[in-house]
DNA sequence: AGATTGTCCTTCGTATACACTTTTCCCAGC
DNA sequence: GCTGGGAAAAGTGTATACGAAGGACAATCT
């Protein structure tokens, strides 16, 4: 049943576990489960065509990440995420976020700066070609790569975590918002570039400010229908 | 078996899961179960006297939350924080405690900030009593209850799962420096009281340094030990 | 001695069973 | 037609067993 899954990751020694996980993250930023919905463990095995234990732990780990609530004796639902809750997102992402770019600034090589660099060139080629998916893409590697950069597991990682649900509740918006970011990402990398944490901590704030200001616009009544 | 477990808290409708993820916390937290100790599915299943599947499911968990390290195929141990993840840890601490600081002070009603006093109060009275236990416990609450008014959920829980970890690596140190803290504690909460958010940052951030020097002091060597 | 083999331990995934709870739905009574 | 009660269905929570796969470690062979 789930040989071809197996036959393709699980010769990498990827658990079922992880792999359901990851699928179901995905789906759920997809917009394919929408919030509220309900997630029966059956449903979900069948979906993944695994049994019910990869999919109760990998359940568990998804309610810990916040993307679903698990009543008990009730199951699980897709959380669905309240517009405070955004709020409160961009609050504790623009304080994480303004400590990864100073970081960032403070330790980068120029290897790293490099890299960034790449990053902004081909953003700028898919903002050319009014490829608003891969701008996206590069926009969350950027941003993942200055977390990297800043070389503070926690703080990556945690931020990394906020960006996914940022993504998930903002999908559509954060992808039209696009050209204008682009020329912050590139006042930031230029902060990074100097050196200057202060500097690159306030280009990070700005951009964040704006991309709240935008997210907020666009969520003007629903986001849970964001996915559709 | 379970019997004491489910008679207890079954009534309530905990599920077992939770009870292990819980146990096992304290457990890794307390230093019954030290650094780089082998957590075999049997031998917790055995611990807590439940089968290994809430087992697995609390691994999945505490692996999430960074209390151990899921090898495939060769199991659980658990994790073994280096010191450089001390600092990078008050360095995510600090920003998020002193937002947090900021909107409690935003935020806070006169009942937030009494409750906030009471305990202020019940923290003298153990430290002269030389309770550190208790003044541990206590500064724990403290903080916790900050999180808590900030009422921004994200932050209270990132934050929450920070401070388990340096109360994991730290616990002796945090409580041998008690005395000392609670006099930083009163100034945050008078700011918190007066409504400035500023000067409530301000007092946040003094603290966690003094807190973050403090551990870094009582580091030098190894913090596996620090259970025993 | 060093490489190889073989055994054992443990995890990983599946399947099954069953108690208990929640939900659904039908039906009688108002 | 609507409400309330109660049985049936659905689904979770937990336990258990089993087979497969991988790694660790010791015994064996060259």
């Amino acid at each position: 049943m789930a040989e071809d899954l197996r036959d393709k990751l699980g010769a990498q020694h990827l658990p079922l576990r992880d792999q359901v996980l990851a699928a179901l993250r995905t789906a759920i930023i997809n917009g394919d489960y929408l919030p509220g919905e309900r997630l029966t463990e059956d449903r979900l095995a069948e979906d993944f065509a695994v049994s019910r234990n990869p999919v109760r732990e990998a359940l568990r780990v998804a309610e810990a990440e916040g993307f679903v609530v698990i009543l008990p004796r009730r199951g699980a639902v897709v959380a669905s995420p309240s517009s405070g809750t955004i709020a409160d997102m961009f609050a504790v992402r623009e304080r994480l976020e303004a400590l990864a770019a100073r970081l960032a600034a403070e330790r980068s090589t120029p290897a790293d700066v490099a890299a960034l660099r790449t990053l902004l060139e081909q953003g700028r080629e898919a903002t050319e070609q009014q490829d608003l998916r891969r701008v996206a893409e590069l926009n969350s590697a950027l941003h993942l790569r200055i977390l990297q950069i800043s070389g503070n597991p926690w703080l990556s990682s945690i931020a990394k975590a906020l960006y996914l649900h940022v993504q998930w509740v903002f999908r559509l918006g954060a992808a039209e918002r696009a050209p204008h970011s682009w020329a912050e990402h590139i006042q930031l990398v230029d902060a990074i570039e100097s050196g200057d944490g202060e500097r690159a901590e306030r280009a990070a704030l700005a951009h964040l400010d704006a991309a709240s200001a935008a997210a907020y616009e666009n969520a003007e009544g629903g986001y849970g229908a964001a996915g559709g």
